[in-house]
RNA sequence: GCCGUCUUAGCUCAGUUGGUGGAGCACUCGGCUGUUAACCGAGCGGUCACCGGUUCGAGUCCGGUAGACGGCGCCA
């Protein structure tokens, strides 16, 4: 690596370059001025740092340039680092030489901002300090599952984005003009991991996810990034297992990596310590609703799915992630299989966060019986000629199988304490929003 | 799709009983050699979302349209 003169803000901090004149070059965060004297806060990607232009220190027009570099404007700055108490962080740069790259125009973000002009002015809320440091907190995630799968001995499988079923409710399925005909933007990869594990046997993938939704809540989008795995030989245990080791490998990644953006996004890093170091609790859906109704007196009908105010209020007993196994078969896909124990219910699997997260994992072990799959599949409307392809995997050496996806958004907003999902994705997509 | 709240300066918001549209922030100018999203003084800044109605007179009252936000429903 070549050495360069620029020194990162983060080195000036840790006390390493005191007494020393270094070079460094980023963006105005703030700036006060005073007679013959401005203070010009500077940050760049790893921190922010207070700078001292004093007049007399350099020339007229360079601390003119000073004066008149307003927020955001983009700088480069030489001077000699002092330690003093009155600046923030400890550390200051005593200037010596100024030079503006760009006198920024007013910025459009000062004090106060409502949601709709920060979601306006996107491309330039993602320098804000909450959005920078969301934003590592999702590369580390995003980093942290790759590592998970391919230290365990899973392969990194591609599906198709576009694609041609209508599966699973058409209404929901963003339609794409392809030639002459229709396809449909992805909203799993599952069907064709079911097809590659026959020879890979355990897989992954992480990308983009399309749903259709009129959703108009804080915890749903409309493009949203899933990290799915599919492995043969598993069933619904050993993949739940999977999944809570994977929750955890991510969780001790942002700790080890991200102390200083969960600091600045005001997270008790031993809180989520403990979550790192608890049992994840397994419960049937049974048990659920026995929860409800005992601790909230709220009564739901067997085979009701759980809504929204029902996971809250049972999350409200958990600070930790809970998996809910075992809900009733009729509400559930198709390729979900009938538990041969209790066959009301199927063999899948929810995993949802506390503090009104929602659901971050879901999962299942997947239905052999072809008849059963059919049957299912007409009674909720399907053309089941859509799947032939898919059926071919259980006429040529099917096996037991099970997989699950993670929301990476809602995971990534349960560790940041976002209180909103939009804020877990740099350019969000919502039903009333497709720009900039 | 349903219910509720809202739309006034670049931003965040006041605006009383219907009677000449305001503040803070931002920006510009002036002052200040240790500020912490500084302070003091001055200035710049308006199609009151849009269309129509009532009225001598509408930001304000009535009807409609559009958009935003929140909740419900929906949610592989």
């Amino acid at each position: 690596m070549s050495k360069s003169k620029w020194t990162k803000i983060e080195e000036i901090l840790d006390g390493k370059k005191t007494g020393k004149t270094i070079h460094i070059h980023g963006w105005i965060y703030r700036t006060r001025s005073s007679g013959n004297i401005v203070f010009a806060v500077i940050r760049d990607v790893t921190g922010i740092l207070q700078v001292t232009i004093k007049k007399g220190n350099l020339s007229d027009k360079k601390f003119d340039d000073a004066k008149n570099t307003l927020v955001e404007s983009s700088v480069e700055v030489v001077g000699i680092v002092k330690e003093d108490k009155r600046a923030p962080g400890g550390y200051e740069l005593q200037v010596t030489d100024y030079n503006a790259i760009n006198f920024a125009e007013p910025f459009p973000i000062v004090k106060d901002q409502s949601p709709e002009f920060l979601l306006d002015k996107r491309h330039l809320w993602i320098r804000s300090q909450k959005l920078t440091s969301i934003l590592k907190i999702r590369s580390t995630v995003v980093g942290a599952i790759h590592k998970f799968f391919r230290t365990n001995g899973y392969y990194e499988f591609d599906a198709p984005v576009l694609q041609p079923n209508q599966c699973e409710g058409g209404s929901t399925l963003f339609e794409v003009k392809y030639y002459d005909n229709k396809t449909y933007l992805s909203q799993t990869w599952q069907l064709y991991a079911e097809a590659a594990i026959f020879s890979l046997e355990k897989i992954y993938n992480m990308g983009p996810t399309f749903r259709a939704e009129k959703s108009k809540t804080s915890r749903h989008l409309s493009e949203f990034w899933m990290a799915e795995m599919e492995a043969a030989w598993m069933d619904l245990y050993d993949v739940i297992e999977v999944a809570k080791d994977e929750v955890k490998y991510i969780l001790k990644e942002v700790i080890t990596h991200n102390k200083q953006e969960l600091n600045i996004l005001n997270k008790n890093i031993n809180k989520l310590k403990k979550i790192l170091e608890s049992d994840f609790p397994t419960i049937t859906y049974t048990e659920a609703l026995e929860i409800l109704k005992e601790k909230e007196n709220m009564d739901v009908k067997w085979g009701k799915d759980l809504r929204t105010i029902e996971e809250n209020k049972l999350m409200d007993h958990f600070e930790i992630p809970v998996v809910v196994t075992h809900y009733p078969i009729e509400i559930m896909a198709f390729y979900k299989p009938r538990d041969p124990d209790d066959s009301k219910t199927a063999l899948c699997f929810d995993m949802l966060a506390p503090e009104d997260y929602g659901e971050i994992v879901g999962g299942s072990q997947r239905s052999l019986d072809l008849e059963d799959m059919k049957k299912r599949l007409k009674e909720s409307g399907e053309n089941i000629e859509n799947y032939d392809w898919y059926f071919d995997l259980r006429r040529y050496g099917s096996v037991p199988h099970a997989g699950y996806g993670l929301g990476v958004e809602r995971l990534v907003a349960w560790i940041c304490g976002t209180d909103n999902i939009k804020d877990a994705i740099p350019f969000p997509r919502t039903i009333l929003r497709y720009k900039p």
